[in-house]
DNA sequence: TCAATTTTGGACTTTTCAGTCAATAATTAG
DNA sequence: CTAATTATTGACTGAAAAGTCCAAAATTGA
């Protein structure tokens, strides 16, 4: 059926690579160029492959979130206390953060370069920002229905609070003053605590 | 003594302005051409006064930081329970926020655009987004001496957490999705939460 | 009035960027 | 082998960026 040469990389490696460079850099100060360099294939096969450059960047959204729902799903599916789940997610996320030398969450920086000034951007970011909350929401309510959380506790709350904390730290950790004021510390402490006793 | 024409501009007025523009749309997104353009002086007036593109902005950076803290001292010194107080000025940040357009923190902005890249600038925040830790710290601090906190809370928790959960709101606020979403209410009720009972 | 200084506007330079083009080489299916 | 398709390479284009230069106009203190 088909003819010609076939695709002498794979895709998703690409993408990976990709989503590195933009996550340390962000999108606008890393250059085609650049990415040609750190990519293993040719200019003009990275525009025949992906189009243009906000189109790659796009895919190297959805590949980071695709990740970061699997290490969310993974570490729900362990056994025991559900509130220690959430615990371990966020203590996941931030060693992520860590070992990468601390380029925050890609998403966050997203939001944060582009606002409101894209909308198909803006939108999916929307939506992943708001499945990880669904995620977190829905452990919650079973915790709350397990007897793990205190009755008067709302989830919902609860999950926009995480939500908010776990991308507020890690865009000031980017900072290394922060860092090393120890707020990393002093927010997962304050995260358990209104879990706990509520 | 000196001769000569005298500067027809308000140096701190254009600060200002150049101010909104580099919080509404990021440093790199913000051009010269469009500084000049808004600011109401000339292209070579605004590179005889400041210098080049990255000292104007420095220059807006303290000018955004006093600003807030005006706001924080001049809320923290109104009379009642102190813990009140905090919850006043994250709904006045918040309140800002909102009347601008959602634009986030000049401050947590800056930190998601620059990283580590530019030393002195990340020394800066880290400085400033600091003071506001020590501000709000020295605040839960009298009021745990007064015993309006439980006093087995942790003010320098606490205050970091505050600082954590204030720039991820603005941050997520950028977006509208989470906006609608009510993550703004959750986060003020959750912080609030944190502070009573304990 | 006069000399000094600033403002202003536009033209200009240099650099960098995303994206295109074209030609060659490599590899595949038939 | 042949034809089709992709990879690769480097040169190229057009736009936009920051910053400089220059000269005319305006305004100040003496």
């Amino acid at each position: 059926m088909t003819r010609g040469r076939k695709r002498q990389f794979d895709r998703q490696e690409v993408v990976e690579r990709a989503a590195k460079l933009f996550w340390e850099q962000g999108y606008e100060a890393t250059g085609m160029t650049e990415l040609v360099e750190h990519l293993g294939i040719g200019r003009q096969s990275l525009y025949n492959t992906f189009g243009d450059k906000r189109s790659l960047y796009l895919e190297t959204l959805h590949f980071y979130f695709d990740g970061r729902v699997r290490l969310a799903r993974e570490i729900f599916e362990r056994p025991g206390p559900r509130l220690e789940r959430l615990g371990e997610l966020l203590l996941a996320i931030v060693e992520a953060d860590t070992a990468c030398g601390h380029p925050g969450c890609l998403l966050g920086n997203t939001v944060a370069e582009f606002g409101a000034r894209d909308s198909e951007i803006e939108e999916t970011l929307g939506q992943f920002l708001d499945g990880f909350r669904g995620l977190m929401e829905d452990l919650l309510e079973e915790g709350k229905k397990a007897g793990e959380l205190d009755q008067e506790a709302s989830p919902a709350d609860l999950a926009r609070s995480l939500l908010v904390m776990s991308q507020g730290l890690l865009l000031l950790n980017k900072n290394k003053r922060l860092r090393d004021s120890g707020v990393g510390e002093a927010v997962l402490r304050t995260a358990m605590a209104m879990l706990g006793p509520g």
